[in-house]
Parts: structure tokens; C-alpha cells; sequence
DNA sequence: TGTATTCATTGATGATTGTCAATACAATTG
DNA sequence: CAATTGTATTGACAATCATCAATGAATACA
């Protein structure tokens, strides 16, 4: 019974695919570009040499509780960095970020 | 009163970001590379031609329902896809998927 | 035809999250 | 110092999500 190891798909050595650690931080990368209202912030201040937070509430349409909150997460994610000048707080994206995340996924992946 | 324009840091054209309902085509690719777990089950298929959902089972720790879940959000989002063959779903990395989707954000801000 | 196997679906549950009103904090201005 | 303004935090609530046990559907094999 079993124990035929003709008729399986399954090879020996299984990937082992990401460290767990590693996948954690990858995945608060994505989780801050995983909202529609996050992505439009990143976008705002992509698209810009830097952009002051009461500049973003308009074009998302969102209250300033709640952008405080996305920039927060975006920023705690490492995708954008703010500093205070005077009242306002001026936030730009941190170039490449995004991308060595992507990267980082098939990191020991055989290129296309 | 007020109207006073000197000390506003606002400009008057604010940047409209990214349309909102792209934005919800690629929140939903970012979505599916914001979870651990999904994040190795991709990094497993990407590290290799082709695997089948059996394999998967093991190196990522999660049960079988759970699994086929993942699978079935990361295709959904255009990440991977899947082939029956037999009795076996075999998925594949879509190449370039979760490029475009990085590109897509900045597709209209100044390249550094 | 019947049995075993692989994957998908359903239902349920605990955890996380996006949102805003209210409030607190920080910094400029009068 | 007091008033004003931009931002951050707290509390609360509805919605979404990750997970698994149980079950169903489809395929291969005897």
C-alpha cells in the first residue's frame, strides 16, 4: 500500500522558497502598497520632488486621521521617508525600495 | 478672512495620483504578495519551471485548503498561473506580472 | 464499476484592517 | 502667553482576511 513512488508529482527536495523572517518583511512592503488609497498617496508623492501631507488629503479624498495613518504605514514600511519642516510635514518616496522588494523574491530564482 | 495665500505650503494644482479604479487593479496584485504565506508559495514557483499544489503543501507549513486559497488569490491577481493536467495543477510565474504593476504606479512621475 | 487521490469549496472563527470623530501634541504667529 | 494651524494618536466599529475541519468534485487506476 503507498510507499509507490512511481505515480507521484512530488520530488524529493521540496524549494524551501523564502526564510520566514524575510518573507515578514517583505510582505509589509506589499501590504503598505496593498490599499487603493495607500497607492494613490504613493503615487502623489511619486510623481512629486516632495509633497506636504495637507496636499494629499484632497486628491484621495480621505481625512486627515486617515492619511496620517497611511503615510505612517507606508514610512513604517520603508517606502517613504518624511521630514518636518516648520508645521508641515513633507514626505519622499525612497527610490528603489519597491523594487529591490521585488527583487528580493527570486533572489535564487533561474532568470527568464 | 483668511484667503491668505503667503504661508499655505499648498499649491494650487495637486497631483491627481493614479485612477482610482487602477488603483484597485493593483492594489489587488499587491494584496496578493502581502501575506507571508503567500509570498513563499510565490517565491516556490518562481524558483522553479513549474510546480504542482502538492508540493507546496510542505515547504510553506499550511494546510491543504489553505493552499489551494493562496494559489487561487495569487492567480486571481495575474501572478501565477495554473494548468490541470491529471490529477496535478501545475502553476507558473507569470513574467513580469509584478513589474508591471511597480512600473504602473509611476508611470507618469519623473524618473530620478 | 468502485476506490483512492488531488484539488476546490463551504462554513465557521479569531485576527487584522480601513475609516472617522474626538482629542492630544507640536510649532508658528500675534 | 494665548490663539491658530498642521499632524499624530486614541477609541470604536464595520469589513475583510487567514486558517482549518468537513465536504464535494474530478481524475486516475484496478
Amino acid at each position: 500500500m503507498a510507499a509507490a513512488d512511481d505515480n507521484l508529482c512530488c520530488v524529493d527536495s521540496v524549494p524551501r522558497g523564502i526564510d520566514e523572517d524575510q518573507a515578514a518583511v517583505l510582505s509589509a512592503v506589499f501590504s503598505a502598497l496593498a490599499d487603493p488609497v495607500r497607492l494613490q498617496i504613493y503615487a502623489c508623492i511619486a510623481a512629486t520632488e516632495e509633497i506636504c501631507s495637507c496636499n494629499l488629503e484632497v486628491p484621495v479624498g480621505k481625512s486627515q486621521p486617515t492619511i496620517s495613518h497611511h503615510t505612517a504605514k507606508l514610512a513604517s514600511a520603508g517606502l517613504i521617508v518624511g521630514e518636518r519642516r516648520g508645521r508641515w510635514m513633507w514626505w519622499r518616496v525612497v527610490p528603489g525600495m519597491a523594487e529591490a522588494s521585488l527583487h528580493a523574491i527570486r533572489a535564487f530564482a533561474p532568470s527568464p
